[in-house]
DNA sequence: ATGCATGAGAC
DNA sequence: TCTCATGCATA
């Protein structure tokens, strides 16, 4: 939905992924990990309400979109604590790939159908990009606009290319979240034409990743590449989240079919050259970023606990004592129940052992 | 790599 | 008003 949507400024009309070939690789994935239980934020409670399932995305399960089952751990996540970077964004550079990218991997990826597709896509804005030279006055972001479809060589090889801006007529919509294939979980394997199951999307993401890295891109490359390949551009936060993981298992699915296709594009093409442009975006006047301070998170997170959905008054009374403006805390709430629902990060950390507090999942909580 | 934010669409 | 997909800005 707010796909390609919320950038009117570029694409093309065409929000939905359509394709489908997808690849099915191989999978089967061994390890399911016992569970390290770490949250790393600030407490790790349960999910409190009352899932039994007792983990985050499962949660979702019945209300939005699930993982399936089981995934592995890897490294953790600490919360805060991070070396810093370097490429990133800000390259409105040139990325240059190693020549002598050699992809080795014997496993190749073979293309697959993914299995669902969204439903939402979104229309999108008229091309309008043009003139955004000069963002107005507010919030303008006019961003690549035209520059993702141009004809930037890019790193995107050449065949295949753009072009792919059907709808898929027959997008189902959900990728089993709501099957109902709950707990149990079911099985279905046909990497074909139903929706990949978690340990695919897992195997899936480590694959990808370390081919990504092999060729020599960075994740703010391929989510460019994208945008030359498909018509839809991502930025380095998607591919990120992506490898990592922490989307939704829906959001998951509809991703992979285009890394996929990417991946095969990239390493077919090993070593071409590719010249490149990005187109610096410009800005869009975004409302600052609020830094909470740690301690203030934790009382939120407390209160997230007590009661993820807390009723607008409730809202109020917290930002109140908090000192922060309402619509901060609001969607602190909102982005903190997100996340609960990603697939499982790396570290793994859904587990907390379910003691419930009597809380109900979202019927109001009260109390404060 | 992740926190806070935006916006479309679903209730 | 919430959810969901997504991304700028930042640590």
């Amino acid at each position: 939905m707010a796909t390609a949507a919320s950038n009117p400024y570029s694409l093309l009309g065409s929000g939905s992924l359509a394709h489908a070939d997808g690849a099915g690789m191989q999978q089967g994935s061994p390890f399911r990990n016992p569970q390290k239980l770490l949250q790393s934020e600030y407490l790790q409670g349960v999910p409190g309400n009352g899932h039994p399932l007792g983990h985050h995305w499962v949660t979702s399960l019945s209300d939005g979109g699930p993982w399936p089952s089981a995934l592995a751990g890897g490294p953790l996540e600490q919360p805060d604590v991070k070396p810093g970077r370097e490429d990133l964004q800000l390259g409105a550079i040139i990325h240059h790939r190693s020549p002598h990218v050699s992809h080795h991997s014997p496993h190749a990826n073979h293309p697959s159908a993914w299995g669902a597709s969204p439903a939402h896509s979104a229309s999108l804005a008229p091309p309008a990009a043009a003139a955004a030279g000069q963002p107005l006055n507010v919030y303008s972001q006019a961003g690549f606009a035209v520059g993702g479809m141009l004809e930037h060589g890019g790193l995107t090889p050449p065949p295949a290319a753009a072009a792919a801006q059907g709808l898929h007529p027959g997008l189902r919509g959900e990728a089993g979240g709501e099957h109902g294939e709950l707990g149990g979980h079911h099985c279905q394997d046909h990497s074909d034409e139903e929706t990949p199951t978690s340990d695919e999307l897992e195997q899936f993401a480590k694959q990808f990743k370390q081919r990504r890295i092999k060729l020599g891109f960075t994740q703010a490359d391929v989510g460019l590449a994208l945008g030359t390949l498909y018509g839809n551009v991502f930025s380095q936060t998607t591919i990120c989240r992506f490898e990592a993981l922490q989307l939704s298992f829906k959001n998951m699915c509809k991703l992979k079919p285009l890394l996929n296709k990417w991946l095969e594009e990239a390493d077919s093409s090993t070593g071409s050259p590719t010249s490149i442009d990005k187109i610096a975006a410009q800005g869009r006047k975004r409302k600052k970023r609020t830094s909470i301070e740690v301690s203030v998170k934790g009382v939120l997170e407390t209160h997230f606990l007590k009661c993820p959905k807390p009723a607008a008054q409730e809202i109020s009374s917290l930002a109140d004592s908090l000192q922060l403006e309402k619509e901060v805390v609001r969607v602190w709430f909102c982005n903190r129940r997100q996340k609960e629902k990603r697939m499982t990060p790396p570290g793994e950390q859904p587990q907390h052992e379910v003691y419930s507090h009597g809380v109900k999942t979202d019927t109001a909580c009260h109390d404060l």
